[in-house]
DNA sequence: CGGTGTAATTAGATCGATCTAACAAGAAAG
DNA sequence: CTTTCTTGTTAGATCGATCTAATTACACCG
């Protein structure tokens, strides 16, 4: 009895096909990279054949000839963050119309982890790697993968001093933006939740908060350390709000993930923010606007970022020796209901 | 001048090292793979060869040979939905741990991007797919890839009716459980939000609502049509509440987006959702301890659900002809303050 | 009619590993 | 002393594509 769905069934290579069609495997070949001195007619009788064996291209082999793989490592510093996950939508958008695939790793913010997964797409040749890196990272890995020849693009944290590659958006912009905002709307103590982060995102907004409270002539602080969890920014609620007229009024945070720690940490304790207390997120994540009260924050275009980063990395992959590229996204206040006063989106 | 940063270096091959070693080609390919039939001393004179010259080992060039990549493909149909986020971070734990990499598609729900990505990752070679189909993928795919011998875990979704290697959760159950929760709290209008969705997760859902409801003896609807965003979750609010005394007094919802959209519907017409209206969810994501009020859920173990499927593939690949496995978890009802009540967790 | 140019096709080497089967050297057995 | 066995090593074929350089077929031209 024939079993035609049986597993293990051979593959077809070109061979089969050259003898399928009557013709040689280079001719095969040249047929199936379109090119155009193939003669019309052969190239239908191998086309028919193509598809009447059900042949599947193996990319693997072509590419030990080629030493290209089209293909690309993605590590993430943490995929469940709806940020990163929305940045790894955009990225795969991105390769999908160039006909690229991606290794996904998730580094959960595991250094270690990370050199393993590098090592291990490294093994597997991909052409080049897009980097959100974890945090602790040893900034020597980029010059390790200069010297290996494979490019890198770094999104978001910066790592060490030289100029690379990298795909960012304006961070210090962004809070300022944030803390002028506040500043407009009257408010003079000012606190910011989240500065314990050492990665360079998180010093770049912690600076651009006290350079603007300066610059208007303002107290800085109350600074509370903060994880970007909601527990954490909860927590940090506990330490800023003793119910002393000292209180602050408006609250910056390191995102918006902290944020919605800090609306809840006021929600429990009777407060509502908005009215009792400003507060203005980093992200612009999908939930802010799905919150009550509707989160006021700083749009940074997370997927757009990572169709950026996807083409930059591939016009570098094509063009190795060019100048190293940065490209800073530009930050937008969104204002909402978290801040008071009227919402311009919802 | 020398630049040894210089981008294009030549990679050095197990015959660089077998000059270097000053033995064959196959004894380096040996000490590699750990073999033992190596002397001690040749094998140290080998590896030290290896670190000295930074060899990087090309699995590409072995896998011809072997047949094997070591690489699976993971179709996700929507990575920026925190649940399959969480999916594929249990994924990519598993895989680490088994020292595998996995080709990452977001399909976004759309089953034309789900063949490109598939043909592609099988151009690639990959070894087996995990496969969180888009909504309306056809079902004869599955066959097509048994034919073709690739191994394939399907999860969360069933696609026909056969049986095949799966990895699910109890969705019965689960809308099973959440229903006698609101009867046993005395309700007796209890509506429906998310029957829209054609794929079996849904149906299983609104059908375990029929069931249960007519088991109790009480009236089956309103059931609203709702695609799982909170937009549409909250337009759904304006369908079921009339301000008539024949209001649902409890709501059913397909995800928990969907019970944020509602409970953002109700908030924005000035019900309490836990006081006035009861609102039960589906996932337990990471945002339902955190809202308020704090959404009762039913708990599915995304990340679980995630290790289980990557483990069971590896298992399939090394067992090509062993039959199919079907794995189901079951759901847990998380009981929190959107239904009235005392929470038992926060 | 032989020579030339162009278009279409192909044989054979090649990418970097693994696999097979054979071989060399020394120990143990007869 | 020869035979057999064991241990360690290796030459050469192989995986399935691409690349190079050569070959064929045929039209065109002087």
């Amino acid at each position: 009895m024939e079993r035609s769905s049986d597993i293990g069934v051979q593959r077809k290579t070109l061979n089969d096909i050259a003898k399928h069609a009557g013709v040689s495997r280079a001719t095969v070949s040249l047929v199936l990279r379109q090119s155009p001195r193939v003669a019309v007619a052969t190239r239908q009788r191998v086309q028919s054949s193509i598809s009447a064996l059900g042949y599947v291209y193996d990319r693997a082999a072509a590419n030990m000839r080629t030493r290209s793989t089209q293909t690309i490592g993605l590590l993430v510093c943490e995929i469940t963050n709806p940020f990163y996950a929305e940045l790894t939508a955009g990225i795969d958008d991105a390769l999908d119309r160039a006909g690229w695939v991606a290794f996904l790793a998730n580094t959960a913010e595991s250094p270690a982890r990370q050199d393993r997964f590098i090592a291990r797409m490294r093994e597997h040749r991909v052409d080049g790697l897009l980097l959100a890196p974890a945090e602790g990272t040893d900034p020597k890995i980029i010059d390790d993968l200069r010297a290996a020849g494979v490019p890198v693009i770094q999104m978001l944290r910066r790592l060490g001093k030289r100029n690379a590659d990298q795909v960012s958006a304006d961070f210090r912009l962004g809070m300022t933006l944030a803390a002028e905002h506040l500043i407009r709307l009257g408010h003079k103590r000012i606190a910011f939740v989240g500065s314990g982060r050492r990665a360079s995102p998180a010093s770049d907004r912690a600076l651009a908060y006290r350079e603007t409270l300066s610059r208007y002539g303002l107290p800085i602080g109350p600074i509370v350390n903060c994880l970007p969890t909601r527990e954490e920014g909860a927590r940090a609620v506990a330490e800023l709000m003793r119910g002393e007229a000292s209180d602050p009024t408006a609250v910056l945070c390191y995102n918006d993930i902290c944020a919605f720690g800090v609306l809840l940490g006021l929600a429990d304790r009777g407060l509502v923010a908005g009215r009792d207390c400003a507060v203005i997120g980093f992200d612009n994540i999908a939930e802010a606007a799905l919150y009550r009260p509707a989160l006021t924050t700083i749009a940074i275009d997370a997927r757009r970022l990572g169709e950026e980063a996807a083409n930059l990395l591939l016009h570098r992959i094509k063009a190795p020796h060019g100048p190293p590229e940065s490209i800073v996204l530009a930050p937008k206040l969104i204002i909402r209901s978290s801040c008071g006063g009227k919402p311009t989106h919802h």
